[in-house]
DNA sequence: AACTATTTATAAGA
DNA sequence: TTCTTATAAATAGTT
């Protein structure tokens, strides 16, 4: 629509190609505005020149918020096609999904290897946030688990050989006493000191 | 262009709106496409029906990628504006900045209290955001120091007292054989020790 | 979806 | 940049 009909490349004179860059561009504007307010829609253009600098439109008062539209726009989609909802997806769906630490070491590596982070798309990354999120909190729970077993049986431990003692304790206190008893009367020499239960008492507060 | 001169208005009946929608939006996406090519820019082009199905047109391959150089184009004007780097974030800036529990604790209720989310930036989120991750780590650290120290403990508890169980072993089965030499033959029950010199010796290790 | 009278966008020139 | 204008392109109403 000018003058002669355009070959649809990239226009070579760098002067001619800005001014059609700036006319097009508005042109561009308006039509979009047009549609929005025709149709009753809402959109957003954005326009980076080959110098990097941006143009921007939305009908939507910013851009932001079309993007953010646009985000719940996504996410709606995957909440219904997966049909799960955030309760699902905390009490246990991926935790479920994760079998053993290979199978999880797996998932993480998939998600570094491919690369093609750039491609991936907002959902499938929030997806594969949550999927590393739950692999976390697995593993810390798990440790955590470990430990506190771990504890546990040494508390047992201390527990049974602190019997194990008093008994032994007992045993040669009493060994003591009888010996004191038969012999009536010995002198110094090596004797059950007295001091025994006092040790004894001393021992337990470990 | 058409055969009649249309007012800037919605378009009232709603099947002409939704026939004009679909030739205008191809339209568009047309003149968007010949931009792109005949001036050499990137674009993207999102529209949200009235019906809240999503149209979306990039000339990069995907919108995504323009979402993407839209963002790192914010970015480099804040990072020229504030001149930190992300280095700086994460060596320790936000780990000095929380001194104590009560602090730490301060400023995550700081954070929730106000309910302003909604008007607070970005960059405010991230920052908030990093400095829970670090209390977060903090937390879990110390968690992590105290629990290893408590079965440290409980681990040299248990060697203590297996020790001395070993000792009063010992103890026992001396004083039963210095019982047997001295009283000729006694049954098994509990008889008056004489391994008291080697007692001492074993105890005092203790 | 195709047609076509008309409007609109714009290329080249000033 | 802006205006002009010949011409290409888009599209409203129709079939």
């Amino acid at each position: 629509m000018g003058r002669k009909k355009v070959e649809l490349k990239r226009i070579e004179k760098k002067i001619c190609r800005q001014i059609t860059f700036s006319k097009r561009r508005n042109g561009l504007i308006k039509k979009a505005r047009d549609l929005s307010v025709l149709c009753d829609v809402q959109l957003a253009l954005l326009v980076f020149s080959s110098t990097g600098k941006l143009y921007e439109f939305s009908t939507a008062g910013s851009v932001a918020k079309i993007l953010k539209r646009r985000r719940s726009h996504f996410e709606e989609k995957t909440a219904l096609s997966n049909g799960a909802n955030d309760a699902e997806l905390y009490h246990g769906k991926y935790e479920k999904k994760i079998k053993s630490c290979a199978e999880l070491l797996q998932i993480i590596h998939r998600s570094f290897e491919d690369s093609n982070f750039e491609e991936l798309t907002l959902s499938d990354l929030e997806q594969t946030e949550m999927q590393i999120d739950a692999a976390l909190r697995h593993t810390r729970a798990r440790k955590m688990q470990l430990m506190l077993e771990s504890m546990n049986a040494l508390h047992e431990k201390v527990e049974t050989l602190r019997e194990e003692n008093q008994l032994l304790q007992t045993q040669v206190s009493a060994m003591n006493n009888i010996s004191f008893e038969t012999n009536g009367m010995v002198p110094g020499s090596f004797e059950p000191p007295s001091g025994f239960p006092q040790e004894q008492a001393t021992l337990s507060l470990l």
